[in-house]
DNA sequence: CTGCATCCTTAATGATACTG
DNA sequence: CAGTATCATTAAGGATGCAG
């Protein structure tokens, strides 16, 4: 028996959920900013400038359930937690920092497309 | 004089504007649906399932603001308008298909992360 | 057919305060 | 330090009707 076909492009395919998670600004600085390595809940923090508490933890957990990083909580005072990549997780720095790359490496083309748009 | 040193992880930086609207699930799928060619409106929503047309016709002028897509409407009863990626856009068509080829290709494994995480 | 306008609902994010 | 809880705000999305 195979797999079924899973296609993103289907509004009810599970793989749907998937795309939605990956593709998303906040999971992108994510996982660049883990790219290095296993990071503290502040670095991320520090890291991923703009970032809340809230939306930091949420969406450290979201990705966790899913299986593309690790969190490991140290039983100390004041508290410590790891979150890592996961092999799984680690599969997606490429495409995410290609996706950072390409803002970053656009962005003036970006915005003189914009500045012409809205001149008319 | 050189550009200025963008950076998506500083969140006054222009180009995070840029990577939230790349790193988005409507804009993944558009740009795939628009892989092959141009399209009509109808026929992208129809290969982009589940979107409505507010928002497709919303996503659609984002994309042509920032320069990714261009818009051709055909002056003729019932309209027809063409959808088609800029050479900007094609540069998305490689990263964002590997992030649709991701979904399909990891959800397996996604979704056995996720039932063991909620049994927890 | 391809939208836009409107209204409505829901989801995402922000702000602040607080606890182990 | 690493969150959670709560409240308030904003943005995203859906539904319907209508126009060129």
């Amino acid at each position: 028996m195979s797999d079924p076909v899973w296609n993103v492009m289907l509004a009810t395919c599970p793989s749907r959920t998937s795309l939605a998670r990956v593709a998303n600004k906040w999971t992108a600085m994510i996982v660049i900013a883990l790219s290095d390595g296993a990071a503290r809940f502040g670095a991320i923090r520090d890291r991923v400038g703009g970032i809340s508490a809230k939306v930091l933890a949420e969406t450290l957990r979201d990705l966790e359930r899913d299986g593309l990083l690790t969190r490991k909580a140290y039983d100390e005072m004041p508290p410590r937690v790891e979150y890592d990549l996961t092999p799984l997780g680690l599969t997606l720095r490429e495409p995410l920092t290609a996706l950072g790359r390409w803002a970053e490496t656009h962005i003036a083309e970006v915005l003189a497309a914009r500045d012409e748009y809205d001149r008319r």
